[in-house]
DNA sequence: TTGACTTTGTTCAATATTGAACATTATCTT
DNA sequence: AAGATAATGTTCAATATTGAACAAAGTCAA
């Protein structure tokens, strides 16, 4: 492999590069917002998102959670059973498969799920508001499209 | 504050909503995918924004470096001794303000960081291989308003 | 100058996150 | 049916990350 010479100042300078790092900085500032919001109702962001995971999708299993929330399985192991104690949810064996573990959120684990989605919509809504319906569209239209091409095509070798 | 009775599917629908969603996604994957590319070189994420930061701003103290990686002070404290150590990076106490230290990277760790910063080049290039030149611009452009915006604004009142 | 306040970096405890190794259960192949 | 293979969830050690409390150094106001 070439190793050009690489002037720090073209990289930062090159198109793609340039404007995709706008995206870890956005998000990580969006992620502390919302964090702030969540704290307002005594949860934070990992067990938010698990419980407004499996408000829309009732009954998924731990590593179909894993899968949506992309994180690893044992980060789920270690989380589940604290959330459970709580009485937030709870995890049925599955009959059919016994390896499986499918997720329920119990009354008090919806209300407070649904209190956490109010939150996040209030905090997306306040930090989009200087963009237009379309400028919204285009940019998760971006954004999932790029997420596809990583999942799909093959990586580049490096 | 009203509590009005909330369909889930209507959060998912909400057009601001369900285009934002799309970053975090796009962000996990795409940072998973740059992790990858540093693992050829045995290098991770953290200690790659690091180097190359301080590779485009050579000199600049601990807490700024907090600052642009939206990282704690403490986490820093924790990073820097141990990549001194090992030779990447130095911390000088500044002349006129002994609480400073500031922060140059050893010709070792120039390289790294060199290498690191192609194969974060070679990542953005591959996932948006896919997307226009003007697409990038615009999604760059997005990104910032949004960041600005939840920088400057007063943040909702939850 | 003194005393209050601020800023910087460090330490520490608490919590998160990951990957590897493992046991259990299913599935596939023959 | 039996043995090999794969999938699921758990455990554990290693590493990350955070926030609070702290010491040292600087700044400001009276």
């Amino acid at each position: 492999m070439q190793q050009e010479p690489q002037d720090p100042e073209l990289v930062w300078n090159h198109p793609r590069f340039r404007n995709w790092i706008e995206v870890p900085k956005a998000y990580q500032i969006a992620r502390r917002l919302l964090s702030e919001g969540l704290a307002t109702i005594d949860l934070d962001l990992p067990r938010y998102d698990v419980l407004a995971t499996i408000l829309r999708f009732p009954g998924l299993t731990q590593q179909e959670l894993a899968d949506k929330l992309l994180v690893g399985r044992s980060n789920l192991s270690m989380l589940l059973p604290d959330m459970e104690k709580k009485s937030y949810l709870e995890r049925r064996e599955d009959a059919g498969d016994r390896r499986l573990k499918r997720l329920f959120l119990t009354s008090a684990g919806e209300d407070l799920a649904r209190s956490g989605l109010r939150i996040h919509v209030k905090a997306v809504n306040h930090m989009m508001e200087p963009s237009s319906e379309e400028e919204c569209r285009s940019l998760g239209e971006q954004m999932r499209k790029i997420r596809k091409h990583i999942q799909q095509a093959p990586p580049p070798d490096w």
